[in-house]
DNA sequence: CTAGATGCAAATTATTTGCGTCTGA
DNA sequence: TCAGACGCAAATAATTTGCATCTAG
């Protein structure tokens, strides 16, 4: 419903020096104003999949001076640089997140909508064996777990509707 | 790619028998309208991914009286009732596909756009083992490779912007 | 006969863009 | 200085929906 803060809870899976994408924006030679600046913290604290609603949320909270428009046209440089990727995972949002962590899955919970994610060596090399075996060079992959908690008690399929529209309660 | 019915002809992937879909229909109770006929044969008959608007043209074709909010709750009645899978492999139109001829993956030629299909055991008791070893239960997965034909000529650029717009030229 | 399906056009949603103004390098 | 970035509002694009009218069962 709301995801706006980071909680100050444990697990955080990183969440590491606010500049780390204002610095790759440089290093691009990309032209840093205050919006741009901005949007680079935001994205840089979020450890999250955000949208771009939501950072425009997270955006505006620091500092009125930016517009949608510039958050969208932002979001879309950064990842045609190769500083973030864009995600669907369902919910017609495109959900963005900084590529600077490593190539890694996502496991999405069905229940609760939470985003886990992880690193699979295996999965990585089959894929290129795959790829491979038909005769192409592999460019890309994803691979994208839909999963329930094992174990624990009865589905709330009232959160359901949650992840049908894309929330990341994370 | 397709071990599953012994069609007659060589390389067609599947082609089978033109009332497969409505079938399924009315095994799930679904009112049969003439439209629903329609496009449900339209979706028979397809051995690509198409989308929408693509589903509305072929229907158009043998069919007037159709329209394309029709094809639209179709689809989506469809998809709910699982008789349709819905896919994003980009460029903002959902594009769809039977669910009835097995568990398959997705190799997206970068080049020419072409879809190819392709099972992998090994790959399904990978992402069984993940979802485990992450406590949780399987209930799907999707797995996209996005390649380029490995040896051929170098690759057209103009194709490019086809994919980019999500076009099956399959 | 009637619940549900359809067509049409208007409404939503997500995202992009034209244009005059502002600003970082 | 000035190419490029911004804000705003209007424009697109994909998909959904209200409502009056049909139609399968």
């Amino acid at each position: 419903m709301d995801t706006r803060t980071a909680p100050p809870r444990t697990a955080a899976p990183e969440a590491p020096d606010p500049m780390r994408i204002e610095r790759l924006c440089i290093e691009r030679g990309l032209k840093m104003t205050g919006q741009r600046r901005l949007i680079a913290r935001v994205l840089s604290e979020a450890v999250d999949h955000p949208d771009v609603e939501e950072l425009y949320r997270r955006a505006l909270a620091l500092d009125a001076r930016v517009s949608i428009a510039t958050v969208y046209r932002t979001v879309r440089l950064l990842e045609e640089k190769g500083i973030l990727e864009r995600h669907d995972f369902g919910g017609g949002r495109a959900r963005y997140e900084a590529t600077d962590h490593g190539h890694h899955y996502h496991l999405i919970d069905v229940d609760s909508g939470k985003v886990i994610e992880f690193a699979d060596a295996q999965h990585e090399a089959l894929a290129e064996a795959i790829a491979e075996r038909l005769g192409f060079k592999l460019i890309g992959h994803r691979l994208e777990l839909f999963g329930r908690r094992a174990e624990t008690g009865p589905a709330s399929s009232a959160r359901r509707s949650k992840v049908r529209r894309g929330e990341d309660p994370a």
